[in-house]
RNA sequence: GCCCGAGUGGCGGAAUUGGUAUACGCGGCGGAUUCAAAAUCCGCUGGUGGCAACACCUUGAGAGUUCGAGUCUCUCCUCGGGCACCA
């Protein structure tokens, strides 16, 4: 008989479930819903490497395993395909961006195709298309109506290199997330979405969903919440007044000065010489010093501190109405609290380094370790607080800060709030006009989408100013609202604007092909599938897309549009796969393997196969071209199993097949494909012994591969007689009686150390193991001469005899 | 510096959560088949000692709890990931 030939076979089961649309998800179904998404990809010009197929063959096992369990699954694909890459290439080429997503998008469709994956492709979306992105405009307008996006110009994260602001997710260690190049501040107009009004919901319900800890604990210190409270300090001798920010109430008698950032309020009120002081030009050098430096290096790892007095001015401490210096340091941030701190050296280490190095008092006020003290304790040197617990006296302190109307509760937060306009062509165009008699108006529902203006010139221009402001025909319009002459908006959406609702693009295909208004038709459909069930992706979005989308789906369930406070219950995230020898893929070392080649060369299913037995789902794992073979192997195995099938008895055989579905079936659940994988092969190997394989044994045995190798499974099928597809049939139960009737080795054990094994069938009495383990001939071997302790017996696993 | 995660054969990795450590796969060795090779099939494959039966050792290092520890507790080392002047 002949060899199994991926090639031939896959193509044919491809066009099956294409034509008999297997895989198309059930519209009226009476069956449970089960909604399984991937990070849709940026179709990039590279195409898929072997990195990318890993989750969405992850998703696939599952939508197939889940299919089988009797699930109507929502399992769909689609592009996010606005973004610097292909409007760079168009700058280069003159090729518009279109152009490039399309034929990249087919390429991409074609890899993914054939690795047969089951996607309902007649929900694909893309969030370019007109038809999407009217939505994305649609949303931000309800933003803007809500108040949630607003224009501003505080200064922003600017990209010299991709000359376009950024978010602060978007910056890492002062870098540009995209290009590596050091991003500086700008004061530019940019639209901003108050993201900061949802900080205690986004934390909070993170606590509800089935995320990765690191991921949830990565949002949680991103939002980075703080309780504490704003205490005043009045500046003798003025009308002004200082407020600062603290967690530490307790430690107020500790304040020894006072420093603000160089940005702060007072300080410009200096170098204006709007208050008076000694040293105004010492001031004003180091101010211009510190605002020369970059975010980099102001936050640099174990800088040293540096700070200049403000003579002649002291502040007033509330509290006890002592008089303390006041100085400007740069590692006060301008953008965190009230850009001001109290400074209490005793019990913070950032303070206690400046104290030392300008000599300034430091003060003991919490009773406890070596300086600097940063835990609570009992406070001392604290007047009328003195001999309180620090829970307790930051309590009290407040409460008398309030009393003498010097300070309030409060609460901070690191989040800030999300810069949303880009300069550049490629993205959504935001949509709204200024107009000069009724300023900022929205575009109104029956004017979206706001199309991309067609031009030549893509490029950015570095001035702050989007390409679009150069395109006269698109600036110049008509105010929606007094039909006088306005100018449109000319920045374009942020790369995350499309994926912050694309699932739910795919929800809205099953009520109509287009996506078309009013949103109120989609609702049913909303409430049908929402959440997402089954989420897989890299982890590199913690802070951006997972957290961008959370947000959008807030505030479309805060206006009624979705039924559910989050979108994604449950979220897994794949490893990393690195090159052979572990060594990073890159084009650069040509190392990088393309799936295309895997399934060229031993078929789609051995890709798939491999990829889910490499290693944990979530490790990072080194790619091996010999692992490879071994899967190719296992299919050629089964392949000659199938051969002798017949009918003959399954006894032998049954412990062992319930025990392999068994495992399956938990495995899969718990994302260990590796391991399910490991006990189909355990299973195939028993069958490989018998000289005829128990049909009706490799009948459960095919249908557990399924979900794993389709387009094989598919071919045994048929093989053995049966009508296909395999994916119509019903995932095989296990009986917990037959995987009992078992044979097992128990163990015997002197003083804990194994001195023989017995076969057994499970089940058997502790009297009757006793029995054995005190006549067996290497237990009395071992325990000559000595006296019996005691006998620690473990049912059906094992026995130990312990000795004096 | 702080917070997570992980260290198991030559390699990728298992271990029902305290009960035979090294399942499964790769690689290696020996044999069968072959004119020969590939492929395939059968056997062996943690280390040390021993002709052997067998014994001892072994899950990053060291201690502890336990009849019994890869798994629990403490100390330390190494490698990943995240945060990093956030008051």
């Amino acid at each position: 008989m002949e060899k199994y030939n991926p090639t031939k076979v896959e193509k044919k089961w491809q066009k099956y479930w294409e034509r008999k649309k297997v895989f198309k998800t059930e519209e009226k179904s009476t069956k449970k819903k089960f909604y399984c998404l991937d990070m849709f990809p940026y179709p990039s010009g590279e195409g898929l490497h072997v990195g990318h197929p890993r989750g969405y063959v992850a998703t696939d096992t599952f939508s197939h395993f889940k299919r089988m369990r009797g699930y109507n699954v929502l399992h769909p694909m689609g592009w996010d395909a606005f973004g610097l890459p292909a409007e760079n290439y168009a700058i280069k080429t003159g090729i518009h961006p279109k152009i490039t997503v399309e034929e990249n998008i087919k390429h991409f469709k074609e890899q993914l195709k054939s690795i047969g994956f089951s996607y309902d492709w007649s929900r694909e979306i893309n969030t370019t298309d007109e038809e999407y992105f009217k939505w994305t405009q649609w949303i931000f307008i309800k933003l803007f109506e809500r108040g949630l996006a607003y224009e501003d110009t505080r200064p922003i994260n600017w990209c010299p290199s991709c000359k376009t602001g950024l978010a602060n997710e978007e910056v890492v260690n002062g870098l540009c997330d995209r290009c590596d190049f050091q991003v500086e501040k700008k004061d530019i107009r940019q639209w901003v979405l108050r993201i900061t009004e949802y900080a205690d919901r986004l934390l909070e319900d993170i606590g509800e969903v089935d995320w990765p800890e690191p991921i949830k604990e990565m949002q949680r210190n991103w939002i980075g919440r703080s309780e504490g409270g704003d205490v005043q300090f009045s500046v003798k001798d003025t009308e002004e007044v200082i407020e600062v920010f603290t967690t530490r109430p307790d430690t107020l008698f500790g304040a020894t000065f006072l420093v603000l950032a160089p940005e702060h309020r007072l300080v410009k009120k200096i170098l204006n010489r709007e208050i008076k002081v000694d040293n105004v030009k010492e001031v004003a050098d180091y101010e211009k010093k510190a605002r020369k430096k970059s975010d980099l290096e102001r936050t640099d790892l174990a800088k040293k501190k540096t700070g200049v007095e403000i003579k002649g001015v002291k502040a007033v401490n509330p509290i006890n109405n002592e008089e303390i210096p006041i100085w400007v340091a740069d590692y006060v941030l301008g953008f965190y609290g009230k850009g001001g701190i109290m400074s209490v050296p005793a019990h913070d280490e950032r303070d206690y380094e400046m104290a030392e190095k300008y000599n300034l008092e430091i003060r003991r006020v919490i009773n406890g370790g070596d300086l600097p003290y940063l835990e609570e304790g009992e406070m001392v040197n604290s007047g009328e607080f003195t001999g309180l617990c620090s829970k307790k006296g930051k309590k009290d302190v407040l409460n008398k800060l309030i009393e003498l109307k010097k300070g309030e509760k409060t609460v901070n937060y690191k989040l800030g709030d999300w810069v949303f306009s880009r300069q550049r062509y490629w993205g959504e165009p935001i949509p709204v006009v200024h107009c000069k008699a009724c300023g900022i108006v929205p575009l109104k529902e029956k004017d979206l989408p706001l199309k991309l203006p067609e031009t030549e010139h893509y490029e950015p221009t570095g001035t702050g100013e989007s390409p679009l402001a150069k395109i006269e025909e698109f600036v110049n319009t008509i105010c929606p609202k007094c039909n006088e002459k306005a100018k449109r908006e000319t920045n374009t959406m942020p790369q995350w604007a499309g994926s912050c609702w694309y699932y739910l693009a795919f929800i809205m295909k099953e009520e109509s092909e287009k996506l078309e208004f009013p949103i109120s038709r989609y609702k049913e459909s909303f409430r049908k599938w929402l959440p997402v069930d089954l989420y897989v992706g890299g982890a590199e979005h913690a802070v951006l897309h997972l957290l961008y989308a959370r947000f959008w789906h807030k505030f479309l369930y805060d206006i009624g549009v979705v039924s559910t406070k989050e979108p994604f219950y449950r979220l897994k995230n794949q490893g990393l796969i690195m090159g052979e020898g572990g060594i990073k893929m890159s084009k650069s070392k040509g190392n990088v393997i393309s799936p295309d080649e895997v399934v060229e060369n031993y078929g789609a299913d051995v890709l798939r196969l491999y990829e889910m037995f490499l290693g944990g789902f979530e490790d990072k794992v080194a790619w091996s071209e010999k692992g490879v073979s071994g899967m190719k192997r296992f299919l050629d195995k089964i392949n000659e199993n199938a051969k002798k099938t017949g009918d003959s008895s399954v006894k032998d055989l049954d412990p062992l097949l319930h025990q392999t579905i068994k495992k399956a079936t938990e495995d899969i659940e718990s994302f260990k494909f590796n391991t399910a994988i490991s006990s189909l092969m355990n299973l195939n190997n028993e069958m490989k012994r018998l000289d005829v394989v128990p049909k009706e044994a490799f009948t459960v045995f095919i249908k557990l591969l399924a979900p794993f190798a389709p387009h094989f499974a598919e071919e045994m099928w048929e093989k053995i007689g049966k009508e296909p597809s395999v994916f119509g049939e019903l995932w095989p139960e296990f009986s917990e009686k037959l995987i009992k009737e078992k044979k097992i080795n128990i163990v015997f054990q002197v003083d804990g150390k194994v001195r023989d094994t017995k076969t057994v069938f499970s089940g058997i009495d502790k009297k009757e193991m006793k029995k054995m383990a005190l006549e067996n001939e290497r237990v009395k071997k071992w325990k000559i001469g000595k006296k019996i302790k005691k006998v620690v017996i473990i049912k059906d696993k094992l026995l130990n005899i312990v000795t004096e």
